[in-house]
Order: structure tokens, then C-alpha cells, then sequence
DNA sequence: AAGTGGTCTAGACCACAAG
DNA sequence: TTGTGGTCTAGACCACTTG
């Protein structure tokens, strides 16, 4: 069992702020405590208050407004997606509105494809491990996801203690002690082929959200690439923009 | 002329930093100086310092690590997209390492479709203001971008004074007074209808990606509609993610 | 005029990695 | 041990909108 570090105060406050506005304990479109009453509340200077405020407001999930106060955001409930933050494909799912499930398709060591190793700075046929997925919304498949990790970075580990139902970050985390820094994604269009299409139920041809993922730990070492398929018939990728 | 607030101490560091990590004084995977002898330099608290670089973090710009120091991001070159942050096409076809350029294919009065309609809260058959854009990269049309605003939004302006070529968020700002708070935006695969084919220069059934937009004011008043169809076999979408 | 969020300061202590 | 970035405090003044 990894040890946990404990959260700061700001993170802390960050997390019990945004349990309220999903209870609705703040309502959307209403307004929050001022930042001088929340100081009160949990006895904090006004510098932590903010720095939760600060990344609550970049998310979008709340709306400042200077000389008058702070306010929940009426539209969060639309999105699905946080590009550019944390987030996963069982989210997604859930915050559509749909009941997630996953189903693994197969797991095995196998050699790199030229795409793969490019991305992994591997040489082509090195081996790797290749989870594939198929992620369910209400039981309908909805993203077909295959991610590969160097073998190198897995140690000895049995491929069997490998939990294909954790998102990646935390997987990697786990089971290579290394930690997800950052990731480059990249979003296309593309027409589904044979195989695609038959797994996701979709005829062969139809147009398909593809998105391609490298992630990288701290010191741009590339640890996982994956490539997915999403059918937006079913999802679409919704997210917010915040401005300024 | 609408009056330019004088920015603050910390988004004129943010700036000057910026300029530096892009012109390489501070090249990819350089460390940066320390906070303290940032501080030195521009003679500001090191709290300022902070704001400023912790934005830049967020985009991915740099890597702090503790402990050690902060680290221009070596992978930053490969992004062409800030989703959740400020973002237009012009940029992103700039980024991709092509020369922009736009064309005007119309821009006039018309009754809104439902779709606009809905999404500006409007009735249908309003009068809106549908601005009709070509984005090409080196030349080659790859973005055809349609944006719409309520007619109320404009005023008594002259449609002629309209100035096509902005981006949409300084339009809103310079023609109607009326800053964008956010943007919720909706990103599908499709297949390419005979008109947008024709004018991306793909087959009809070409698989593109579309991008629903939606802006809103800081009171959620819906200011402009987007709907875009990218040519992405020319122009794929590279973000980076943040993690943690 | 009062209250809000926006900005900035000067200082402190902690956690972490290696100059 | 030194120097990094991570966190937090208490206080100040400013810009803005009108609870």
C-alpha cells in the first residue's frame, strides 16, 4: 500500500468546495460565500482561500466577478471532458450521463509497431505490453482503447497483477513508481476499418473521434502510448474554454 | 477607442518569460533561473513570481520540480492547440508550421436555423449575423468556420465595419462591448456533406472533424455560435495535458 | 459608502533533490 | 548541508459593482 501523501489546506478546501457545488449545496448560478466569509469558515488566510478559488475558476466550474462576488457555473453540468487537466474515458462516460463498464479484450506482451516504438523511443519489435479495452456506456461500446507500456519499465511484474480497470495514470503510478507528468495528445478523424467498426458496432467506414496519446513522466521519459477509437454517435467530447 | 487596462506585474512577467522560453534564450530542457533570483531581477515578491509561473506550468510551458528547479518543457513545440485555455484557428494553423491566411465567403443577415437559435436563445427564424470564413494553411483551404450573433447583440453597427479577420473573441470584445467569459465547445467526427467537401477540397463522405462552439458573457448570456469542419488529414489537433 | 474580488508584499516553514 | 520549489500567513492597497 503506497503511502498517501496528505493534501495540502488549499487542496483540501479545492476538494470540499467542489463536493458543495455537485451536492448543490451551492446551486448552479448562485453565489458562494465571499472569500472573506470562507476564511472565517475554515480559519485559513485569504492567499489559501484563492489558490483553491484560482483553480476551481480555471476549470470553469465557477465564474468571478470583481465587485460583486463569486458564483457557481450555471453550464458545467454540460461537459464531459477536462482537455488539458486530469480526466479518463470512465469519467467521460459517467459524466455523459451513462453508466460505465469495461471490458478487457486482451492483454499480452507482444512486439512494438513502428507507430509504437516511435512514440516510446524504442526500437521497432522491441517488446511491449498492450492492454486492449472496450469501454461500455449503458452496455453499449462506445470507445475501444489499446495502450502500450516499454516492457522495460514493468520490471518482472506478472503481467496477471496488471488491473486493466485502473485508469492509466494510476496504473502507472502503482506499478512502475512513475508518475504521469504530462501527456500529448492528438484528436483526429478517421473512418472506422473491419475491425474497428465490428468491436463498437458501427458500419465499416463510418467516422470515428480517434485520439492518439503519448504520456510522459517528469523527465520527458515517454511511458505509455495509447490510441483509441470513440464512438460520438453515443459521446461527444464536450468541454468548456474559460477565457482570459 | 476602448480604454487598454495596464496589465499587472505578474502577467507582464508571464509575458517576458514567454518571450524568452519561444525566442530560446531559455532553450527546451534548459533550466530556468530560480524563483529567487527572479525576483531579484524584476524586484517583485516572490508570490508574484509564483502567479506567473504557475500559469505557465498549467500550460505545460514548464516543468517545476521540486527540490531541483523549473524546466522549459522540451515537447512544447509539438502542441498547436490550448483547448481550455485561449485559443483561435489563425494560431493553431500558425503553430502547425503553415502560413494562415482567411477568406471571406460571406458574411450577411439571415433568419437563424434551429440549431443557432437554441444555442443563442433565440427563437428560430430570428435575424442573426452568419459569418462565413476560410481558413487555409500555405495556401490550402483546411478550416471552414461559420460564426453567428444575434442581431440585438450588434446594435445599429454596419455589418461593412464588421472586421472578418478577427478573431472572434477580440470581434466580440471591440464590436459589442461584451467580453467572453467561456466557451463550451463540442467536438464531433463526421462525414463531409457535397457543399463543405467542395470547399475543403475532400471527396464527399471524407471523414473531418467538426467543432460546435458556443461563447458566452460572464452573466451566461450566449454571445456567438460556432460550427467549423476541419480538414484534419492536413491539420491534426496536438494538445498537452496537464497532470496532477 | 460598503463590500466584493484583484493584486502585491515580506516573511516563515516545509519537502525534496543534489548545484 | 545547501538550494530548490511547495505551502501558508497577515496585512495592505486597488478596482469594481452595487448584494
Amino acid at each position: 500500500m503506497p503511502i498517501t501523501r496528505s493534501k495540502s489546506i488549499a487542496e483540501q478546501i479545492d476538494g470540499i468546495l467542489r463536493h458543495r457545488i455537485y451536492d448543490e449545496e451551492y446551486p448552479p448560478g448562485s453565489r458562494l460565500p465571499s472569500e472573506s466569509e470562507l476564511l472565517e469558515e475554515f480559519d485559513v488566510s485569504r492567499a489559501t482561500i484563492r489558490t483553491a478559488l484560482t483553480k476551481l475558476a480555471a476549470e470553469g466550474l465557477i465564474l468571478r466577478k470583481q465587485g460583486d462576488g463569486t458564483y457557481v457555473n450555471e453550464r458545467m453540468g454540460d461537459v464531459n471532458t477536462q482537455l488539458g487537466g486530469s480526466w479518463d474515458y470512465w469519467r467521460l462516460i459517467e459524466r455523459s450521463g451513462f453508466l460505465p463498464s469495461i471490458q478487457q479484450l486482451s492483454k499480452r506482451t507482444r512486439a512494438a509497431t513502428p507507430m509504437e516504438a516511435g512514440a516510446l523511443h524504442m526500437a521497432a519489435g522491441d517488446d511491449v505490453v498492450s492492454i486492449k479495452r472496450l469501454f461500455k456506456a449503458d452496455g453499449h461500446p462506445v470507445i475501444l482503447a489499446t495502450n502500450t507500456i516499454g516492457c522495460i519499465l514493468l520490471g518482472d511484474l506478472d503481467l496477471a497483477d496488471l488491473d486493466a480497470e485502473l485508469p492509466i495514470g494510476q496504473l502507472m503510478e502503482r506499478f512502475c513508481q512513475r508518475p504521469i507528468a504530462y501527456a500529448i495528445m492528438d484528436i483526429q478523424s478517421t473512418a472506422a476499418g473491419g475491425d474497428v467498426a465490428q468491436l463498437l458496432g458501427r458500419k465499416r467506414g463510418a467516422s470515428l473521434l480517434q485520439i492518439r496519446t503519448t504520456f510522459y513522466d517528469r523527465d520527458n521519459g515517454p511511458l505509455v502510448y495509447g490510441s483509441s477509437y470513440i464512438d460520438d454517435t453515443r459521446l461527444s467530447l464536450r468541454l468548456m474554454q474559460t477565457w482570459g
